[in-house]
DNA sequence: CCGCGCCTAACCCGAATGTGGTATGGTTAA
DNA sequence: TTAACCATACCACATTCGGGTTAGGCGCGG
């Protein structure tokens, strides 16, 4: 995999465009035994040029570039260099940027609120073989892994699911498996009436009016 | 999400069928501040019985369970209690099982022999949101992540339907698409009693006792 | 022609479900 | 500390469903 040498600093390039941060995170890795910021590009075309030749051990990404998106610049880069890893920084939290990074080929994905302590480990993760995440990401993942994943025993529809508290979804899942109300306050230990009160929030949620309704909304139609 | 009390111990479920390692762990989290064993399953229908009524924060479960498999355990779970995290514990390092737990609904995955304190940290993490995993696993999943094309969905009925007539295959799917009866009537252009008789012979060659049940083997459940 | 399966239809009755109102205690965000 | 939300719970009433039973009309194969 990855031939880095123990011994020496970790050798990171950054691909960066805002010239603060990109300024703060140089500053900071080379402040850090260990770390070596062994150039920092302002955008995707000037990487994908300075990258391959420099041969760095880890790339530092921001996910948002001008003219070129982090994720193509990711793309391109794992062509010329399969096994570079790359962490992606960003502010967004949203799964769309998360999976379109990760399947353009990053090995990992930080949130810029990363503590630098958590950022350096990160790096000496990535360096090491790993593929660190930050905990909200890592679930992300992991929700979508299942998804792809799943068996023709297909169930929640994710979309649907938003609105409702747990105790909703867990009254609904076992609604959709075809439990009677009687049967789903004993599965979950509370009265009968307790599920027809989320039963009501939930038909109320969905917009259904029947219970039908709402195992078809639940399983996606 | 999970609206647990971050100033209270988490609630953590065991199942473990060795019974001495359940009372090690038992042990451990109850000597641990801010943790609580709060049950122990020896098996998955016990777990299956147990956890949904008690609502754990996390679960701590063994990939290998007598009768049961945790894998199948998870899945049952995951069913009725969709956000409940799961970690699961495991002696084996193959990446079968590792995929198989993950598939079926796993949050997180652990070696029986991680320390004390990084299974402590990782129910925390788990409970934070997380989905902790030891490095070469979560390297595992990018990797899939980064050759997954999917194409999937939409299995539509099947076998179940053979037995039925042309008319009762109507009836059952209008029932499918959430129409009450007099609607299916209208619709039909029967009578209401008619619908209700087909049902009763529907139900009867799908063996099922209910409207949910019949339009769930429909669809292929 | 006769039986058999299918579509149609009706009646009864009890169980399950849908909808409205109301209330209490716990947790959380403002 | 309110206000909001959540999980819990009960009452009441109307509607819908599930199951048992019976039965007339139709078409088809023996």
């Amino acid at each position: 995999m990855n031939k880095s040498k123990v011994n020496k600093a970790i050798q990171v390039a950054l691909v960066e465009d805002d010239p603060n941060l990109r300024a703060n995170l140089t500053t900071m890795l080379n402040g850090s035994s260990g770390f070596q910021c062994q150039a920092a590009y302002p955008d995707g075309l000037a990487a994908l040029r300075g990258i391959p030749a420099n041969r760095p051990d880890v790339v530092l990404m921001d996910i948002n570039l001008p003219g070129m998106l982090g994720t193509d610049c990711v793309r391109e880069l794992k062509e010329l260099t399969p096994n570079l890893p790359v962490l992606m920084l960003t502010v967004y939290e949203d799964s769309e940027q998360i999976f379109k990074s990760l399947m353009s080929g990053a090995t990992g994905y930080l949130l810029k609120r990363t503590s630098k302590e958590k950022l350096l480990e990160a790096i000496r993760e990535v360096n090491a073989g790993g593929a660190p995440m930050s905990r909200q990401i890592a679930r992300r993942v992991v929700q979508y892994f299942q998804k792809v994943n799943e068996l023709p025993t297909d169930t929640r529809n994710a979309s649907v699911v938003v609105n409702l508290t747990d105790r909703e979804q867990e009254v609904l899942a076992a609604l959709a498996k075809g439990y009677a109300y009687k049967e789903i306050a004993d599965l979950l230990q509370i009265s009968f009436e307790t599920v027809r009160t989320h039963l009501r929030t939930i038909y109320e949620k969905l917009h259904v009016h029947s219970r039908t309704e709402a195992v078809l909304k639940y399983l996606g139609r």
